[in-house]
This record gives C-alpha cells, structure tokens and sequence, in this order.
DNA sequence: GTCCGATTTAAACGGTCGTTTGAATCATAC
DNA sequence: GTATGATTCAAACGACCGTTTAAATCGGAC
C-alpha cells in the first residue's frame, strides 16, 4: 500500500496534483460514475496505475478531491465566523454577517483559486444532490461542524423567528448557491439567459446572490400551516422508508 | 424496430409503465451513470432485453422517464399561467401569482401524483445539475417555452427592476426549489436537520418555500456591480428599494 | 385447429470499467 | 560502482456494462 515517503522525487508531488486537477474537472464534467480512472489518467498524462499507487481507489481519489479544498474552505469559513463574533463580543450577529461569512467565503475563494476554484465550485454544487451513501459519508463529516456553527449563529441572530424555518431557509439558500453555481451552463442551454459573459459570472454572481439571500432569509412567515407549532413529536405512527 | 400497437397486450402497458417507474427510482437514486439496465429491468421484475424492446435504449428510456411527467406539469403551468392572464385582462400579474404558478404547481403535481411525484421531484432536480449533453437536450426543449412564458410574465409585473436581475433572480429560486427536494436526505445525514417527519415535507415544504422564494424575488437590489457593462436596461447605478 | 405479429426469454457479444501484477525505471545513499 | 526504496509502466484480470440475437411464448384472427 502506497504510503507517502519523505524522500519524494520532485516529480512526485507533480504527479499527485496532476491526478487531482484533472480528477476535478473530469468529476466536475461527468459525475462520479461518469468519470472514468482512464480519462483522469490521461487527462493528466500519467499512467493509468499511477491513480492507484498515489491514492488506492477511484473513491478515495474522489473523496481526496473534495477533501483538498474543502477543509481550506470551511477552516476559512470558521475562522471569519469566529472573527465576526470575537469583534461582537457577546452581541449576536447581524445576519447579512452571517449569510456573507458562509457564502461570501464560498465565492471569494473560489475566485481567488482561479478557474480551478471555479471548476470545484461547480464540482461541490454537483455532489450536494448525489445521495450515494460514500459521499454523503464525506461531506457529512466535513459540513457538519461548520452548519452547527452557523446554524447556531443564526439562531441568536434571529431569535424571534422560529429555529425550523431557520433551519429551512438555510437550505433553500444552499440550493440557490449550489445551483446558481453547478447548473449555470445548464440553464445556459434551455434559455436565452441573458446574463453577462461567462467570465465574470463569479464577480456578478456574488452581490447578486446576497441579495436574494437575504431577501429570502428575512422574508415574512409563511402564514401558519397546518402543524399548529414546532411539535417535535409530530409524526405518530408513521414510518419513515429507508433504501436498502 | 418496435413500434406501438393497437392490438396491445393488457400486459403490454404494465411492462412498460413497470420498467419506467423502476426507471424513475433507479435513476433518482443512482443517476444516470450510476443506473444499470439490469437494475432497473430486475427491479422492475421483467427481462433484461424488454427495456431495449420497448424503449431502444438506456438514453431513450431516460428521455421517456423525463418527458412523461414533465410534459404534463409543463403543460400545466401554461395552463395556469393562462388562465391567470387571462383573468387579469391585461394588467401585469402580481410577482406571487407567477412564482406560485411556476414552483407551487410543480409541488402541487408532485404532490397528486403520489409518492411517485416525490421520486421524480428529486430525480429532476437532480437531473439538472448534469450537464450531460442529451440530458441538457432534452430539458431545452421541454423547458425553454415555459420558461420564456414565464420570464416576460415576470418582466411585466416587476417593470422597475432590470431584466437581468430578473432571470438572475428566477435563477437562484430554481436552484432553492431544485435542491430543497433533491437535496433533502442528503443534508439530513449532514446535521441532525431538524425538520418534520420526512413524509409530510412536500405539505410543509410549499408555504415555506414560497415565502422564502417571493422575499429573495422583491429583495432590494444589490449595489452597483464593478462592471455595469452588459446593462442595456435602465437604473444601472443605484439600487432602489423594493415595493413590500 | 393454423397462422402471425407482438412480446418475452436466455444467452451471448464486444467493450469499458476499476483494479492488480510484476517488471522496468529513477533518485538517492552507501 | 552497487543496493534500496519509491515511482512508473505495459499488460492483464475478472466483473459489469449496453446492446443484440434468435428461439420460445403468447394472444387473437381466420
């Protein structure tokens, strides 16, 4: 089993990140399935076995893929939050402080990564809706500190709004970022989108996208529906289904 | 080549609505890549050669699973957008009567339609964050009308805002409605997301969503971008507020 | 009954997949 | 120089894929 020795050749590290770019944008274009270890390979001009020797399987490659950037991403996504609240000293935040450290910190550093940052923001948008349960594994273990984090950021920030619609409107502004970002080409195709040029999507798409955020998470209430409050015990007898 | 008959089997439809509802599961759960025929003919407890038999092939079968539902929920919504116009007489229609029209009926279909329409919820929403090149075909073709109807319903009810905030803004509500259904199980192994029950999120989910939706559709405007270059349309340089 | 087109079935085809193997190559320490 | 361990390479393995074939089966029309 391939372990990381210390008297690396100079050529080493460039054929692991090689493996890795090439994976992104190969994962990024065609899904996990979809994505072939041979395209990966040849994409990065190394041998077929070299993905094997450095990482040991298409799913951990995946999984060192997402890893690479992610942990940056959401060790920068605490350490702005800690920030915030360290300069507040004890006062909740405001939310469009909370909103701009989570998502604002997903587009920043995507853009100030280059198109590769881009390429992993898409490759992210993409992932959240593949329920296969390897990737799920992963990010649940990488999202989860963070989304207690924020979630709690947001319910001191909003205490008069009830923690379940809290919780709802966090992840319909998740969709709205993911997709914003996974399906842009997509939705290029159905439509005439007449948005500006492709480059400076990222620069336009940022205070576009707070915005709405905002806008969405400081919306009215839905009038009551028909749960009379936030029961925790709401379903009685029912059953929940699983997948085998 | 197989061709629809009159003198069908009682057999014959149930093998095939048997291998596209099957279909449906399948490729929600696992995508297309990820889906096999084999799977799919098993589960649905027919012969592996009856899916090529009535469908041709893997991306035909796909093409049929998409276009069954989302021929007739299309087909609604410019039913109803119609009858909406219609009853206006002219006047601009309010932005919460076209986003109720657009993403409230393709909950309210889903809805009907059984646990099934939930299946094929997600299964759209994930669909469209794969740029694979038929699959982006396919949502063309069969979203690009609606989505036209819709873009100059919404162009006429917000005349002070710009048009490219508008699609920019229809975008991020796409992407919360999209990734709200297919993103669900997914997030919930991430934190203990806590929601209601699972089975009664689709009846909780509609006000919820549209109020988030409507409050990020009427937020006010960003500031102004660094490029206002592509921005043909009026009021380029400072935001104005909203109309509550 | 026979006939015939529609459907189902078992079996196979060629191809690609992820993965493994074992020898060749390289850089370095001695 | 040789020895050593890390890395690359060509080649193969078995498994699964989408698809096809040809025979078997079925259901009415006659």
């Amino acid at each position: 089993m391939g372990a990381t020795s210390q008297t690396a050749t100079a050529d080493n590290r460039d054929t692991r990140e090689r493996i890795l770019d090439a994976a992104e944008a190969v994962f990024m274009a065609c899904g996990y399935d979809g994505a072939s270890m041979r395209q990966i390979t040849g994409d990065a001009g190394v041998n077929l076995a070299a993905g094997h020797y450095h990482f040991g399987s298409k799913e951990d490659l995946f999984k060192t893929v997402l890893y690479r950037r992610l942990r940056l991403l959401n060790q920068e996504r605490l350490r702005v939050l800690d920030e915030l609240e360290s300069k507040a000293d004890g006062a909740p935040l405001k939310p469009s402080q909370i909103v701009d450290a989570f998502f604002g910190t997903l587009l920043r550093t995507a853009i100030a990564h280059g198109p590769r940052g881009r390429t992993f923001l898409r490759l992210i948008g993409r992932t959240l809706t593949e329920p296969s349960e390897f990737i799920a594994t992963v990010l649940s273990k990488e999202f989860a500190p963070v989304l207690e984090r924020y979630k709690a950021a947001l319910f001191r920030a909003l205490p008069e709004v009830p923690r379940e619609e809290i919780v709802w409107r966090f992840h319909f502004m998740l969709g709205a970022t993911s997709y914003a970002i996974a399906g842009v080409d997509t939705l290029r195709l159905v439509t005439d989108w007449q948005t500006g040029a492709v480059d400076d999507d990222l620069d336009q798409l940022l205070p576009r996208l707070m915005s709405f955020l905002l806008g969405g998470l400081r919306a009215p209430l839905p009038a009551a529906t028909a749960a009379p409050s936030t029961s925790p015990t709401r379903g009685n007898g029912r059953n929940r289904r699983k997948k085998p």
